[in-house]
DNA sequence: AGCTATTCATAATT
DNA sequence: TAATTATGAATAGCT
């Protein structure tokens, strides 16, 4: 929206990516509001700014959408410590390492839906939401390679940069060393190659 | 938006409020979506239906940013490694028990990758070939979405056609019947509404 | 931070 | 339900 038209990548200006953050983080949160009165919907957002900061919106106790979220998944409770410890207790060990398998083959699945298999289960929401996913990682990863990229380039550069000076250094040996050779009074005299293997 | 203002309440029809939470839903996740890959933030967006349906969008691994939430929150976190270590020393040694978890970390590191996070320690190599793993599950997810969707055109084609000739079946029906009428002999009549009776 | 020119989302309608 | 369209909102690029 606005003048022109956005890429749907990883805005690379910092500036313009804090603005944009701070003004659709804004509507994101308005929008989660207002589905959630005028549809009577239970909502609950998150968003981590990548300096960190947290901003959230829950219409209800955000607490019990996320515990609804995993009833419905089906995960185990892995991230609510005083309910693993009870059942820990209660059942004993075997129970805890069968909750690790549960957990196993959930992710598992999830690894194998997010390669495009075992997807007869699933509607056209879930395919939905995986296919966003993904195109969130490629986007990610793409801009991780542009960055290992540019890293790579600036320490070339510098590598190159001093390979000259040390070039331009060595030249002035050289000519020195002809220096000495015209005067046969001279004895001191460095090896050949000295250039040769500082290059190689 | 749209043809007319809306008022910030409650939807009262349940068809328009249904739709508009339809509608609504899919621009919310979108919006969540592009403000993860636009600014590079963590995003987790929960929505419960009032039908108790689950929409679920979220940029990274929802776990872990719920996680981060509720650590900022000051809530206890339990599910990091050094207090499984821990915990699996108070209660001795279990080889069983630590390979599981050490399997879930792996896995939990793969799906992170594959979500474009901690991709700081991949060289150039692993970084395109998750790239390619990303696109071939992208590619197989569209082509399952496309099938989901002429499957469903089929069986649509097929109630189609059914009705159909349900429908002619009882046009046959009606003109036997008015003959009947014409015929005052006749007194095999059935019920005048039949075919209305049954496209209601 | 504000201000438009644009694009986008969507309420009403079909 | 699913399209279409007229309109109100959101927002990108500037100041």
């Amino acid at each position: 929206m606005g003048r022109g038209k956005v890429e749907l990548k990883r805005i690379e200006n910092p500036t313009s990516r804090q603005v944009t953050f701070s003004k659709r983080r804004n509507g994101l949160l308005k929008k989660a509001f207002e589905l959630s009165i005028l549809c009577d919907a239970e909502v609950a957002l998150i968003i981590l700014s990548p300096s960190g900061k947290i901003y959230q919106f829950s219409s209800h106790d955000i607490n019990r959408t996320i515990a609804m979220y995993r009833n419905q998944v089906g995960l185990p409770e892995s991230n609510n410590s005083s309910f693993r410890q009870a059942r820990t207790m209660e059942f004993g060990r075997n129970n805890e390492n069968e909750e690790l398998r549960r957990s196993i083959d959930n992710l598992e699945m999830r690894l194998k839906n997010l390669a495009g298999e075992e997807l007869d289960m699933l509607g056209m929401q879930e395919l939905k939401q995986l296919e966003r996913q993904l195109k969130t990682g490629v986007e990610r990863i793409r801009s991780q390679m542009g960055r290992v990229i540019s890293e790579n380039i600036s320490l070339l550069k510098g590598k190159h940069k001093a390979l000259q000076e040390e070039n331009s250094r060595l030249q002035k040996r050289v000519k020195l060393h002809e220096l000495h050779y015209a005067d046969p009074s001279s004895s001191r005299i460095s090896g050949p190659n000295a250039y040769m293997q500082f290059i190689s």
